[in-house]
DNA sequence: ATTCTGACTGACTGGACAGTCAGTCGGGGG
DNA sequence: CCCCCGACTGACTGTCCAGTCAGTCAGAAT
């Protein structure tokens, strides 16, 4: 066994084992008993506990990143907003244990890491809020603060999945992603649907606008 | 001083710890320390940390049962359900350790914490949804699944009171309650408003209906 | 005045754990 | 065949801290 293979072993035996007892509970002997390897071995591979449990996090975070992409104006966007979110989904699902990492981050833990985490909920507020003005402006988003939009659809989002897995696998993935494309369509997307105008809007033009999200 | 105060005086000093440091790196010492008592002192008015921590949490919750009131169903259903809102704003934002210690719970990073808050949690949820099952019968909350109306709101809410409570005070108590109506109202809230009827339902009778929120 | 009571004290203990390091082992090269 | 090297081992150490308990003290009761 190589060294990248046995890190790896190592990366897996942590996150499994942080996930399952959390992150104080988790001893470094429980993490080298389940990577059957003697405890100097796991401080041949990584520097000190914690910083597994931050490069697990920094993981997720970038295939997060990665998922989301911005929605191409020209297609059909219900299409595309079901195909971003199907994607986050995935990435969230796929690794259980490390999306209950993530959720659940604990400021207390260390500033700088907490620091990190709330930046990247900031990033992600901020992409949804420059996406929901867009939608705004092409009047297919509703009047109203999208800072606020946007802060209620991530609180939203963490809730769910917080939820979803808690419950193990209770929601099949794709009526999780119809959930949240109706949780979003009915609170504030107003797309291809004949709506009561706010005051004194005129009707829209057809189909496909345009924004990302 | 008597046996009461010093108690209050304990869970006080608790409670800014807690808060400030989070659980863990809470210690003993420092809660004496903050209320100017000896070690041995914190264990005459509690069997151990945790048991502090309940209590706090268990108090929160309370006060925030105590602030939500059924709604009487031949007011002024609006005023009144932001007059709920606001009473929940209040015990939060009366207490902004307490809510803080709440918001930034660490579900993975300790199963007993975890456990207490999640009950928090859901007794709040189950509060909710049957409000709006209620809600649902009298024709002023939308159809749809309230177990999921009611994760959404929480998640909600608690994104927004993170954002409102990390960023100090940035947001004034009447608007805040304002922006969570009309969320509520926006997501799924149907009262007073001349909706275009979910396919073939014939529309609603006028004002005040009724319902608990 | 003496005893008693109970609130309070804080040095101490016992256990838990992160991190260490002297030593083992196996295989490859000389 | 033996030595070397680096991966690996696990008993050990140092620290931290929740919880304890023998003792102090002020004031109430007798």
């Amino acid at each position: 066994m190589d060294k990248a293979e046995r890190r790896l072993e190592l990366l897996r035996a942590a996150r499994d084992v942080f996930a399952t007892k959390g992150y104080h509970a988790a001893k470094v002997d429980d993490i080298v008993a389940r990577a059957s390897v003697a405890k100097g071995t796991f401080y041949l591979y990584f520097p000190d506990k914690r910083s597994v449990f931050v490069e697990l996090v920094d993981g997720l975070f970038s295939r997060l990143g990665g998922a989301i992409l911005t929605v191409d104006t020209q297609g059909d966007i219900e299409a595309q907003i079901k195909h971003n979110i199907r994607g986050i989904v995935a990435v969230l699902l796929d690794d259980p244990a490390l999306t209950q990492l993530l959720l659940s981050f604990a400021p207390g833990l260390d500033p700088a890491f907490a620091a990190k985490i709330r930046s990247f909920y900031d990033g992600v507020k901020t992409l949804l809020r420059v996406s929901l003005d867009e939608g705004q402006r092409l009047g297919i988003v509703a009047e109203g603060d999208t800072t606020i939009y946007a802060t209620f659809t991530v609180g939203a989002l963490k809730e769910i999945f917080t939820e979803s897995t808690d419950r193990g696998q209770a929601w099949p993935r794709e009526q999780l992603v119809e959930q949240l494309f109706r949780l979003l369509q009915r609170g504030y997307l107003r797309i291809d649907r004949a709506l009561e105008p706010p005051v004194s809007v005129p009707p829209k033009p057809r189909k496909t606008r345009k924004t990302s999200a």
